[in-house]
DNA sequence: TTTGATGT
């Protein structure tokens, strides 16, 4: 090989090598830019590397998931919902499969078991704030879990009612992330399915007002098996505990005194639980 | 109609 040539192919080799570089860096940088719109002190992480924890994210209008192949569902979603002056949506546009999750997840894989096709992230509050595209994309299959009729249409709904309602109005911005809870042993549960879909045995959710020296959080826990006319406070948990039932990591990126401040107890100082924790469902 | 879905 001749200097000349060696030395175009160098050139050749150095220009590639920048090429991607700045196409990782560039796709490195919409990513995080993507996260930090949708989250808060970071997506939620795995505390331990196991299967059951393990998860990819994908990006949508509106808001963050958590997919696992494991379970064949989102382990959380993540979103930020705000105060509406237009409290008027587009009406509800239909269920679609999402390819991602390469599960074979059809708008019929729920008919006749049962179980509701429950929102993860909500479809009212991501409309109203995020807007049409965003409300399609919270009818992907993948933003689907199992979720017993008397909880989804009712103990559910009155809590998701409340962000929007109660909640988002007490402060600037909220930030959410909500998924399912499953039995602590993989093998108990590991054939309770609906299809491939792994059925959990409850839901968390998490609410917190991002303050930068004093974040204020509420966490619940809701069983399967409710009549759906319980008081919300009935539920309410420290983040701790949803995260020694799901193994996840919420908020990685605060220290490690904020954390212990917002995660280990229960704080309702500043929500006003009271105020919501009866009113009615809209659907009874 | 404006916070959830199902099944006819």
């Amino acid at each position: 090989m001749s200097f000349l040539r060696w030395r175009r192919q160098g050139r050749r080799l150095g220009v590639s090598l920048l090429f991607v570089l700045m196409a990782s860096g560039l796709w490195q940088y919409q990513e995080r830019q993507y996260r930090d719109d949708y989250t808060w002190m970071g997506v939620p992480s795995w505390e331990s590397l196991t299967p059951t924890s393990i998860h990819r994210v994908l990006r949508n209008n509106g808001y963050l998931a958590g997919w696992s192949d494991v379970r064949a569902g989102a382990l959380w979603v993540s979103y930020q919902v705000e105060a509406v002056e237009n409290t008027s949506i587009g009406s509800r546009p239909g269920f679609k499969a999402d390819w991602r999750t390469l599960w074979p997840i059809g708008t019929g894989s729920y008919a006749g078991s049962g179980y509701d096709r429950g929102h993860l992230a909500p479809n009212y509050a991501i409309a109203a704030v995020h807007g049409r595209d965003a409300q399609v994309d919270t009818f992907l299959m993948s933003n689907m879990s199992p979720q017993r009729p008397n909880l989804n249409r009712q103990l559910w709904q009155r809590l998701e009612e409340a962000v929007m309602d109660h909640f988002a109005p007490r402060y600037e911005r909220l930030q959410v992330v909500t998924g399912p809870i499953y039995p602590e042993n993989f093998m108990d549960n590991a054939f309770n399915r609906l299809g491939f879909i792994e059925v959990p045995e409850a839901f968390y959710k998490i609410i917190v007002a991002p303050h930068p020296k004093t974040p204020r959080a509420l966490a619940f826990i809701m069983p399967q098996n409710v009549r759906g006319n319980e008081p919300l406070d009935d539920y309410l948990v420290s983040i701790d505990e949803v995260e020694a039932r799901t193994g996840l990591d919420f908020f990685p990126e605060l220290s490690a005194s904020q954390e212990s401040a917002l995660e280990r107890q229960v704080h309702t100082q500043g929500w006003a639980v009271e105020q919501v924790a009866n009113r009615p469902g809209r659907f009874q």
